[in-house]
DNA sequence: TGCAAAGTGAACCGGCAAGTCCAGACTTCG
DNA sequence: CGAAGTCTGGACTTGCCGGTTCACTTTGCA
């Protein structure tokens, strides 16, 4: 997106920032781009000015957005998970970022749900943050079992699958209870199954 | 839903079984009636005739069903989590039951993600057959603390809340990376932590 | 200062999918 | 048999929503 004026470049983010609120409220599906317009006071022809693409243009910008946002939340722990010290911390810096964001579409995986059947390329590229994320997880693992900070045994792959799927799981039940503890509940449970491969 | 003759019953089975193949395929948006009537040799007005609150019936329908199928699924274990070979059972039984299905929409609480912003009433009733699946795991837990297979200060429900978040987690990576090892991954995990409570 | 490029508003289009209607065919049972 | 109730087909209506068009204004720069 390149020729922008300042104008511009402010309605195309009063633009992302309405739409994302609408779609952390009532998902993909329920986001109308006339809602959009209403927000904003914009118009269609300027949503198709400033993603072309359409709707997935959109939706995919979003994702990107709040992937930034999610990734942002974790610093800095997720780029040194290699201490339990650095795991506990990042336990505390997800549950306080999506504390009070409880009613929304938080997970980004969530959405690869919602779009998977309709819009397979769209849902490539959120599988991809999702896959991102994942490393980092993993990264950390892979350290900490070349420090000896876990069992030589241990699979830092496999255990960083464990607690990624454990994490979007809390973040799913988290959404449909309204309520922080799922995610919380679910957080420890993968430190404490991670730190049982403590040597 | 009653006086139904033997080919009412018949047709109505059709449908059902129809839209939970097209459901677990696309989501519920990506289901459209007139799918279901293409695949099913039925009319609109069958569709109506048996579930006259329309889509969100069938879906209501639909979900039980899966519902069903996924608690069968896991007898006789899910009935008796009180030991920690049940734990085991249930965790073969439930891999089992969803290797093969990798490529479907399988979890009944992902439906909730995207039901719940556009038709509340639907999505209360997806949550209780959720949250009596949590409350079994949750009941063969406290057993377990009763009869000292857990520590006393282990807490029943929140490790329940943890599994089954791990659960949901590992089906909605499971469908996104179309691999059942999320899905693995995320149980073993779950009994690992559950077994750091063992005395 | 003027003109090209960027930005804007509003009416419009087209398709899709949920839901309706009704006429007629079967089923059941007195 | 025949009437009440059940089942079926398919054409029709309705409204929503993504996307298009076009005339117009504003901006910025040579």
């Amino acid at each position: 997106m390149t020729g922008l004026t300042a104008k511009g470049a402010a309605t195309r983010d009063r633009i992302v920032r309405a739409a994302t609120e609408l779609i952390l409220e009532r998902g993909v599906a329920g986001m109308t781009l006339d809602e959009i317009r209403d927000g904003t006071k914009t118009s269609k022809s300027q949503l198709f000015h400033y993603f072309p693409g359409g709707k997935s243009e959109l939706v995919a910008a979003i994702a990107g957005y709040q992937n930034s946002q999610v990734m942002a939340a974790q610093e800095p722990w997720i780029d040194r998970l290699d201490s339990w010290r650095a795991w506990q911390g990042w336990r505390d810096a997800v549950i306080t970022h999506y504390t009070g964001l409880t009613h929304k579409y938080c997970s980004v995986s969530a959405l690869v749900n919602e779009v998977a059947p309709t819009d397979p390329e769209l849902a490539t590229q959120v599988i991809a943050y999702a896959d991102r994320w994942l490393a980092q997880l993993a990264t950390g693992l892979h350290r900490m079992r070349d420090t000896k900070l876990l069992r030589p045994e241990a699979d830092p792959d496999r255990l960083a699958l464990a607690v990624f799927a454990s994490l979007q799981g809390g973040l799913l039940v988290m959404q449909s209870k309204n309520d922080i503890e799922p995610l919380a509940a679910a957080l420890d449970g993968s430190l404490t199954m991670l730190r049982s491969y403590a040597p």
